[in-house]
Parts: structure tokens; C-alpha cells; sequence
DNA sequence: TCTATTTGACCTCG
DNA sequence: CGAGGTCAAATAGA
């Protein structure tokens, strides 16, 4: 009885929190959008390569010619599925050193159409193979990151985060690719083309809050710190299982205590 | 034919 | 100098 109050008392605080992340978010993205990746003067894509843009015939290959991104702008997820609601266009593959699997490297699909800088990176944990590491890098300026804010605000403000936590339990099928980790991208686009041309948020086209917030909730964050945080309350049919990373709530709020 | 992925080359950085 | 990140030609597939 008592841990059913606290879980409806903690359940209005990560509620409240969600709410007081998406202002932060949409206040943050106001700023990005006057005025996108400063520190490299015009913010255009040469921040990752490098010869392109002033296409010099004699340097016709200049691959791999590019700066070097800072961690410090990265935010960290580890997730079960690569899926984050955003469509990527993978443009590389590396084996990494110590690591059993290669590390994949995605675009986002409309770098060249609307000029989107996001980048991320993924790779499957070494120890905890089911999960993948994702790094995402800069953020979305397309399209496509709108559509997903606009679900999320014409939304009720309650109930969508708490259908929403129903989170995609990664199958064989996610997973049955380490190799070249192809699979789920192919997923993430088709889904997210369906579900955003539907105005209708019923059961069937509901968007996750991991798929749709993360990147949001990754933009707000300064460091690199992971948190993890995985409950299950399955055994009454209510499917929570989520994953907490790299969000600062408050300090004296505790996941554990639900 | 067009678009996305693969993969080896090549560059930067520590 | 080696590891990591990106490019772009080749290739696959719709």
C-alpha cells in the first residue's frame, strides 16, 4: 500500500522532471537554432571533414582529411536498440582496439538536404553485448527533430510519458548482426517516416520516450556521466522497463526509491 | 536509375 | 607511429 503511494508520488517527480527537461530542451534549441555550432565559425559541415568544401581538382581524394571532434561535445547513451527516432545514413565502419565489435558511424540522413550536423556513433558493449553504446555528436537542425518535438508538445502532458515508457525490448533480430550493426538503422527510418506522417497517436504508432526524447535529453547534458537505471514492474503486465543516462535531475531525487 | 551501404584509403591527433 | 574518424569509389538493392 505505502510503496504504491511512493511509486505515484515519485511517478508525478519524474513527471514534473520530464516536464522541466523538455522547457530546458526547447529553451536550448531556440539558442542552437540563432545561432548553431559556434565555435566553428560558419557551423557548416566542415567541422568533421575538411577538403570538400573548396573542391581543389588536383586534391581530388582527400579522404580522411577532417578535424578531430571534441568528447566534450558528445552525450552518451547505452541503449538496447540504436533506434532514436532520427533517421541516419551510416558513412563508416571501424574496428576499435580491445573492442569485439566495430564501432559504426552515422550521418544524419539529411546532412546534405537541410544541412544537419547530428552525428552519432555506435557501438555494441564488449561486455554486455545486447546493448549498444551511442555517442551522439552536435545535434539535429532538420526537419525531422521538429516533427518529433511537435508530437511530444501537442500531446497530453501526462499520459504519453506514461505509455510512453513502454520500451522496445531488443529482440534476437536487433542483435543478429554485430558485425556490421545494419539492422536496427533500417528499422529507425522506416518507423519513424510511418509514425510521423500519422497525426493520430494511438497504441499502435505511439513513439517511445527513449526513441524520441534521448537526443533532446543527451542535448541538455554538459558531461559524460552515465547513469543506470533499468526497474521492471512487468509482473503485472505494466511494462516499464526503461534506461536512465547522462540526465541531471535533481540531486536529491533517487530512481531507486520507486 | 537512384539511393544507401561497404570498405579501403587517407588524414588528424595523442 | 598507431588508433580513430571520415571520405568516396565500388557495390548492392529497391
Amino acid at each position: 500500500m505505502e510503496g504504491l503511494e511512493k511509486f505515484w508520488t515519485n511517478r508525478e517527480r519524474v513527471i514534473g522532471e520530464l516536464l522541466k527537461g523538455r522547457d530546458l530542451t526547447t529553451q536550448l534549441r531556440i539558442l542552437l537554432q540563432k545561432k548553431p555550432f559556434s565555435d566553428h565559425g560558419s557551423g557548416d559541415r566542415r567541422s568533421e571533414d575538411s577538403g570538400e568544401s573548396s573542391k581543389t581538382p588536383e586534391l581530388k581524394d582527400r579522404r580522411g582529411c577532417y578535424k578531430r571532434r571534441k568528447s566534450s561535445d558528445s552525450r552518451i547513451k547505452v541503449s538496447p536498440t540504436m533506434e532514436d527516432g532520427y533517421a541516419w545514413r551510416k558513412y563508416g565502419q571501424k574496428a576499435i582496439l580491445n573492442a569485439k565489435y566495430p564501432r559504426c558511424y552515422f550521418r544524419c540522413t539529411h546532412k546534405n538536404d537541410q544541412g544537419c550536423g547530428a552525428l552519432k556513433q555506435v557501438q555494441i558493449i564488449t561486455e554486455d553485448p545486447i546493448m549498444y553504446q551511442i555517442t551522439y555528436f552536435g545535434h539535429h537542425t532538420c526537419k525531422d527533430i521538429l516533427n518529433v518535438l511537435q508530437i511530444v508538445s501537442d500531446s497530453d502532458p501526462v499520459e504519453p510519458y506514461l505509455l510512453s515508457f513502454k520500451s522496445k525490448i531488443p529482440s534476437e533480430q536487433d542483435h543478429h548482426d554485430h558485425a556490421t550493426c545494419q539492422q536496427p538503422i533500417y528499422l529507425a527510418k522506416q518507423e519513424f517516416t510511418e509514425e510521423t506522417q500519422s497525426t493520430d497517436l494511438s497504441d499502435n504508432n505511439m513513439l517511445s520516450l527513449d526513441s524520441i526524447l534521448w537526443p533532446d535529453l543527451m542535448a541538455m547534458e554538459t558531461s559524460s556521466r552515465v547513469y543506470s537505471c533499468a526497474t521492471s514492474t512487468s509482473s503485472d503486465g505494466l511494462d516499464m522497463d526503461f534506461l536512465i543516462k547522462s540526465v541531471d535531475f535533481d540531486n536529491d531525487f533517487h530512481f531507486e526509491e520507486i
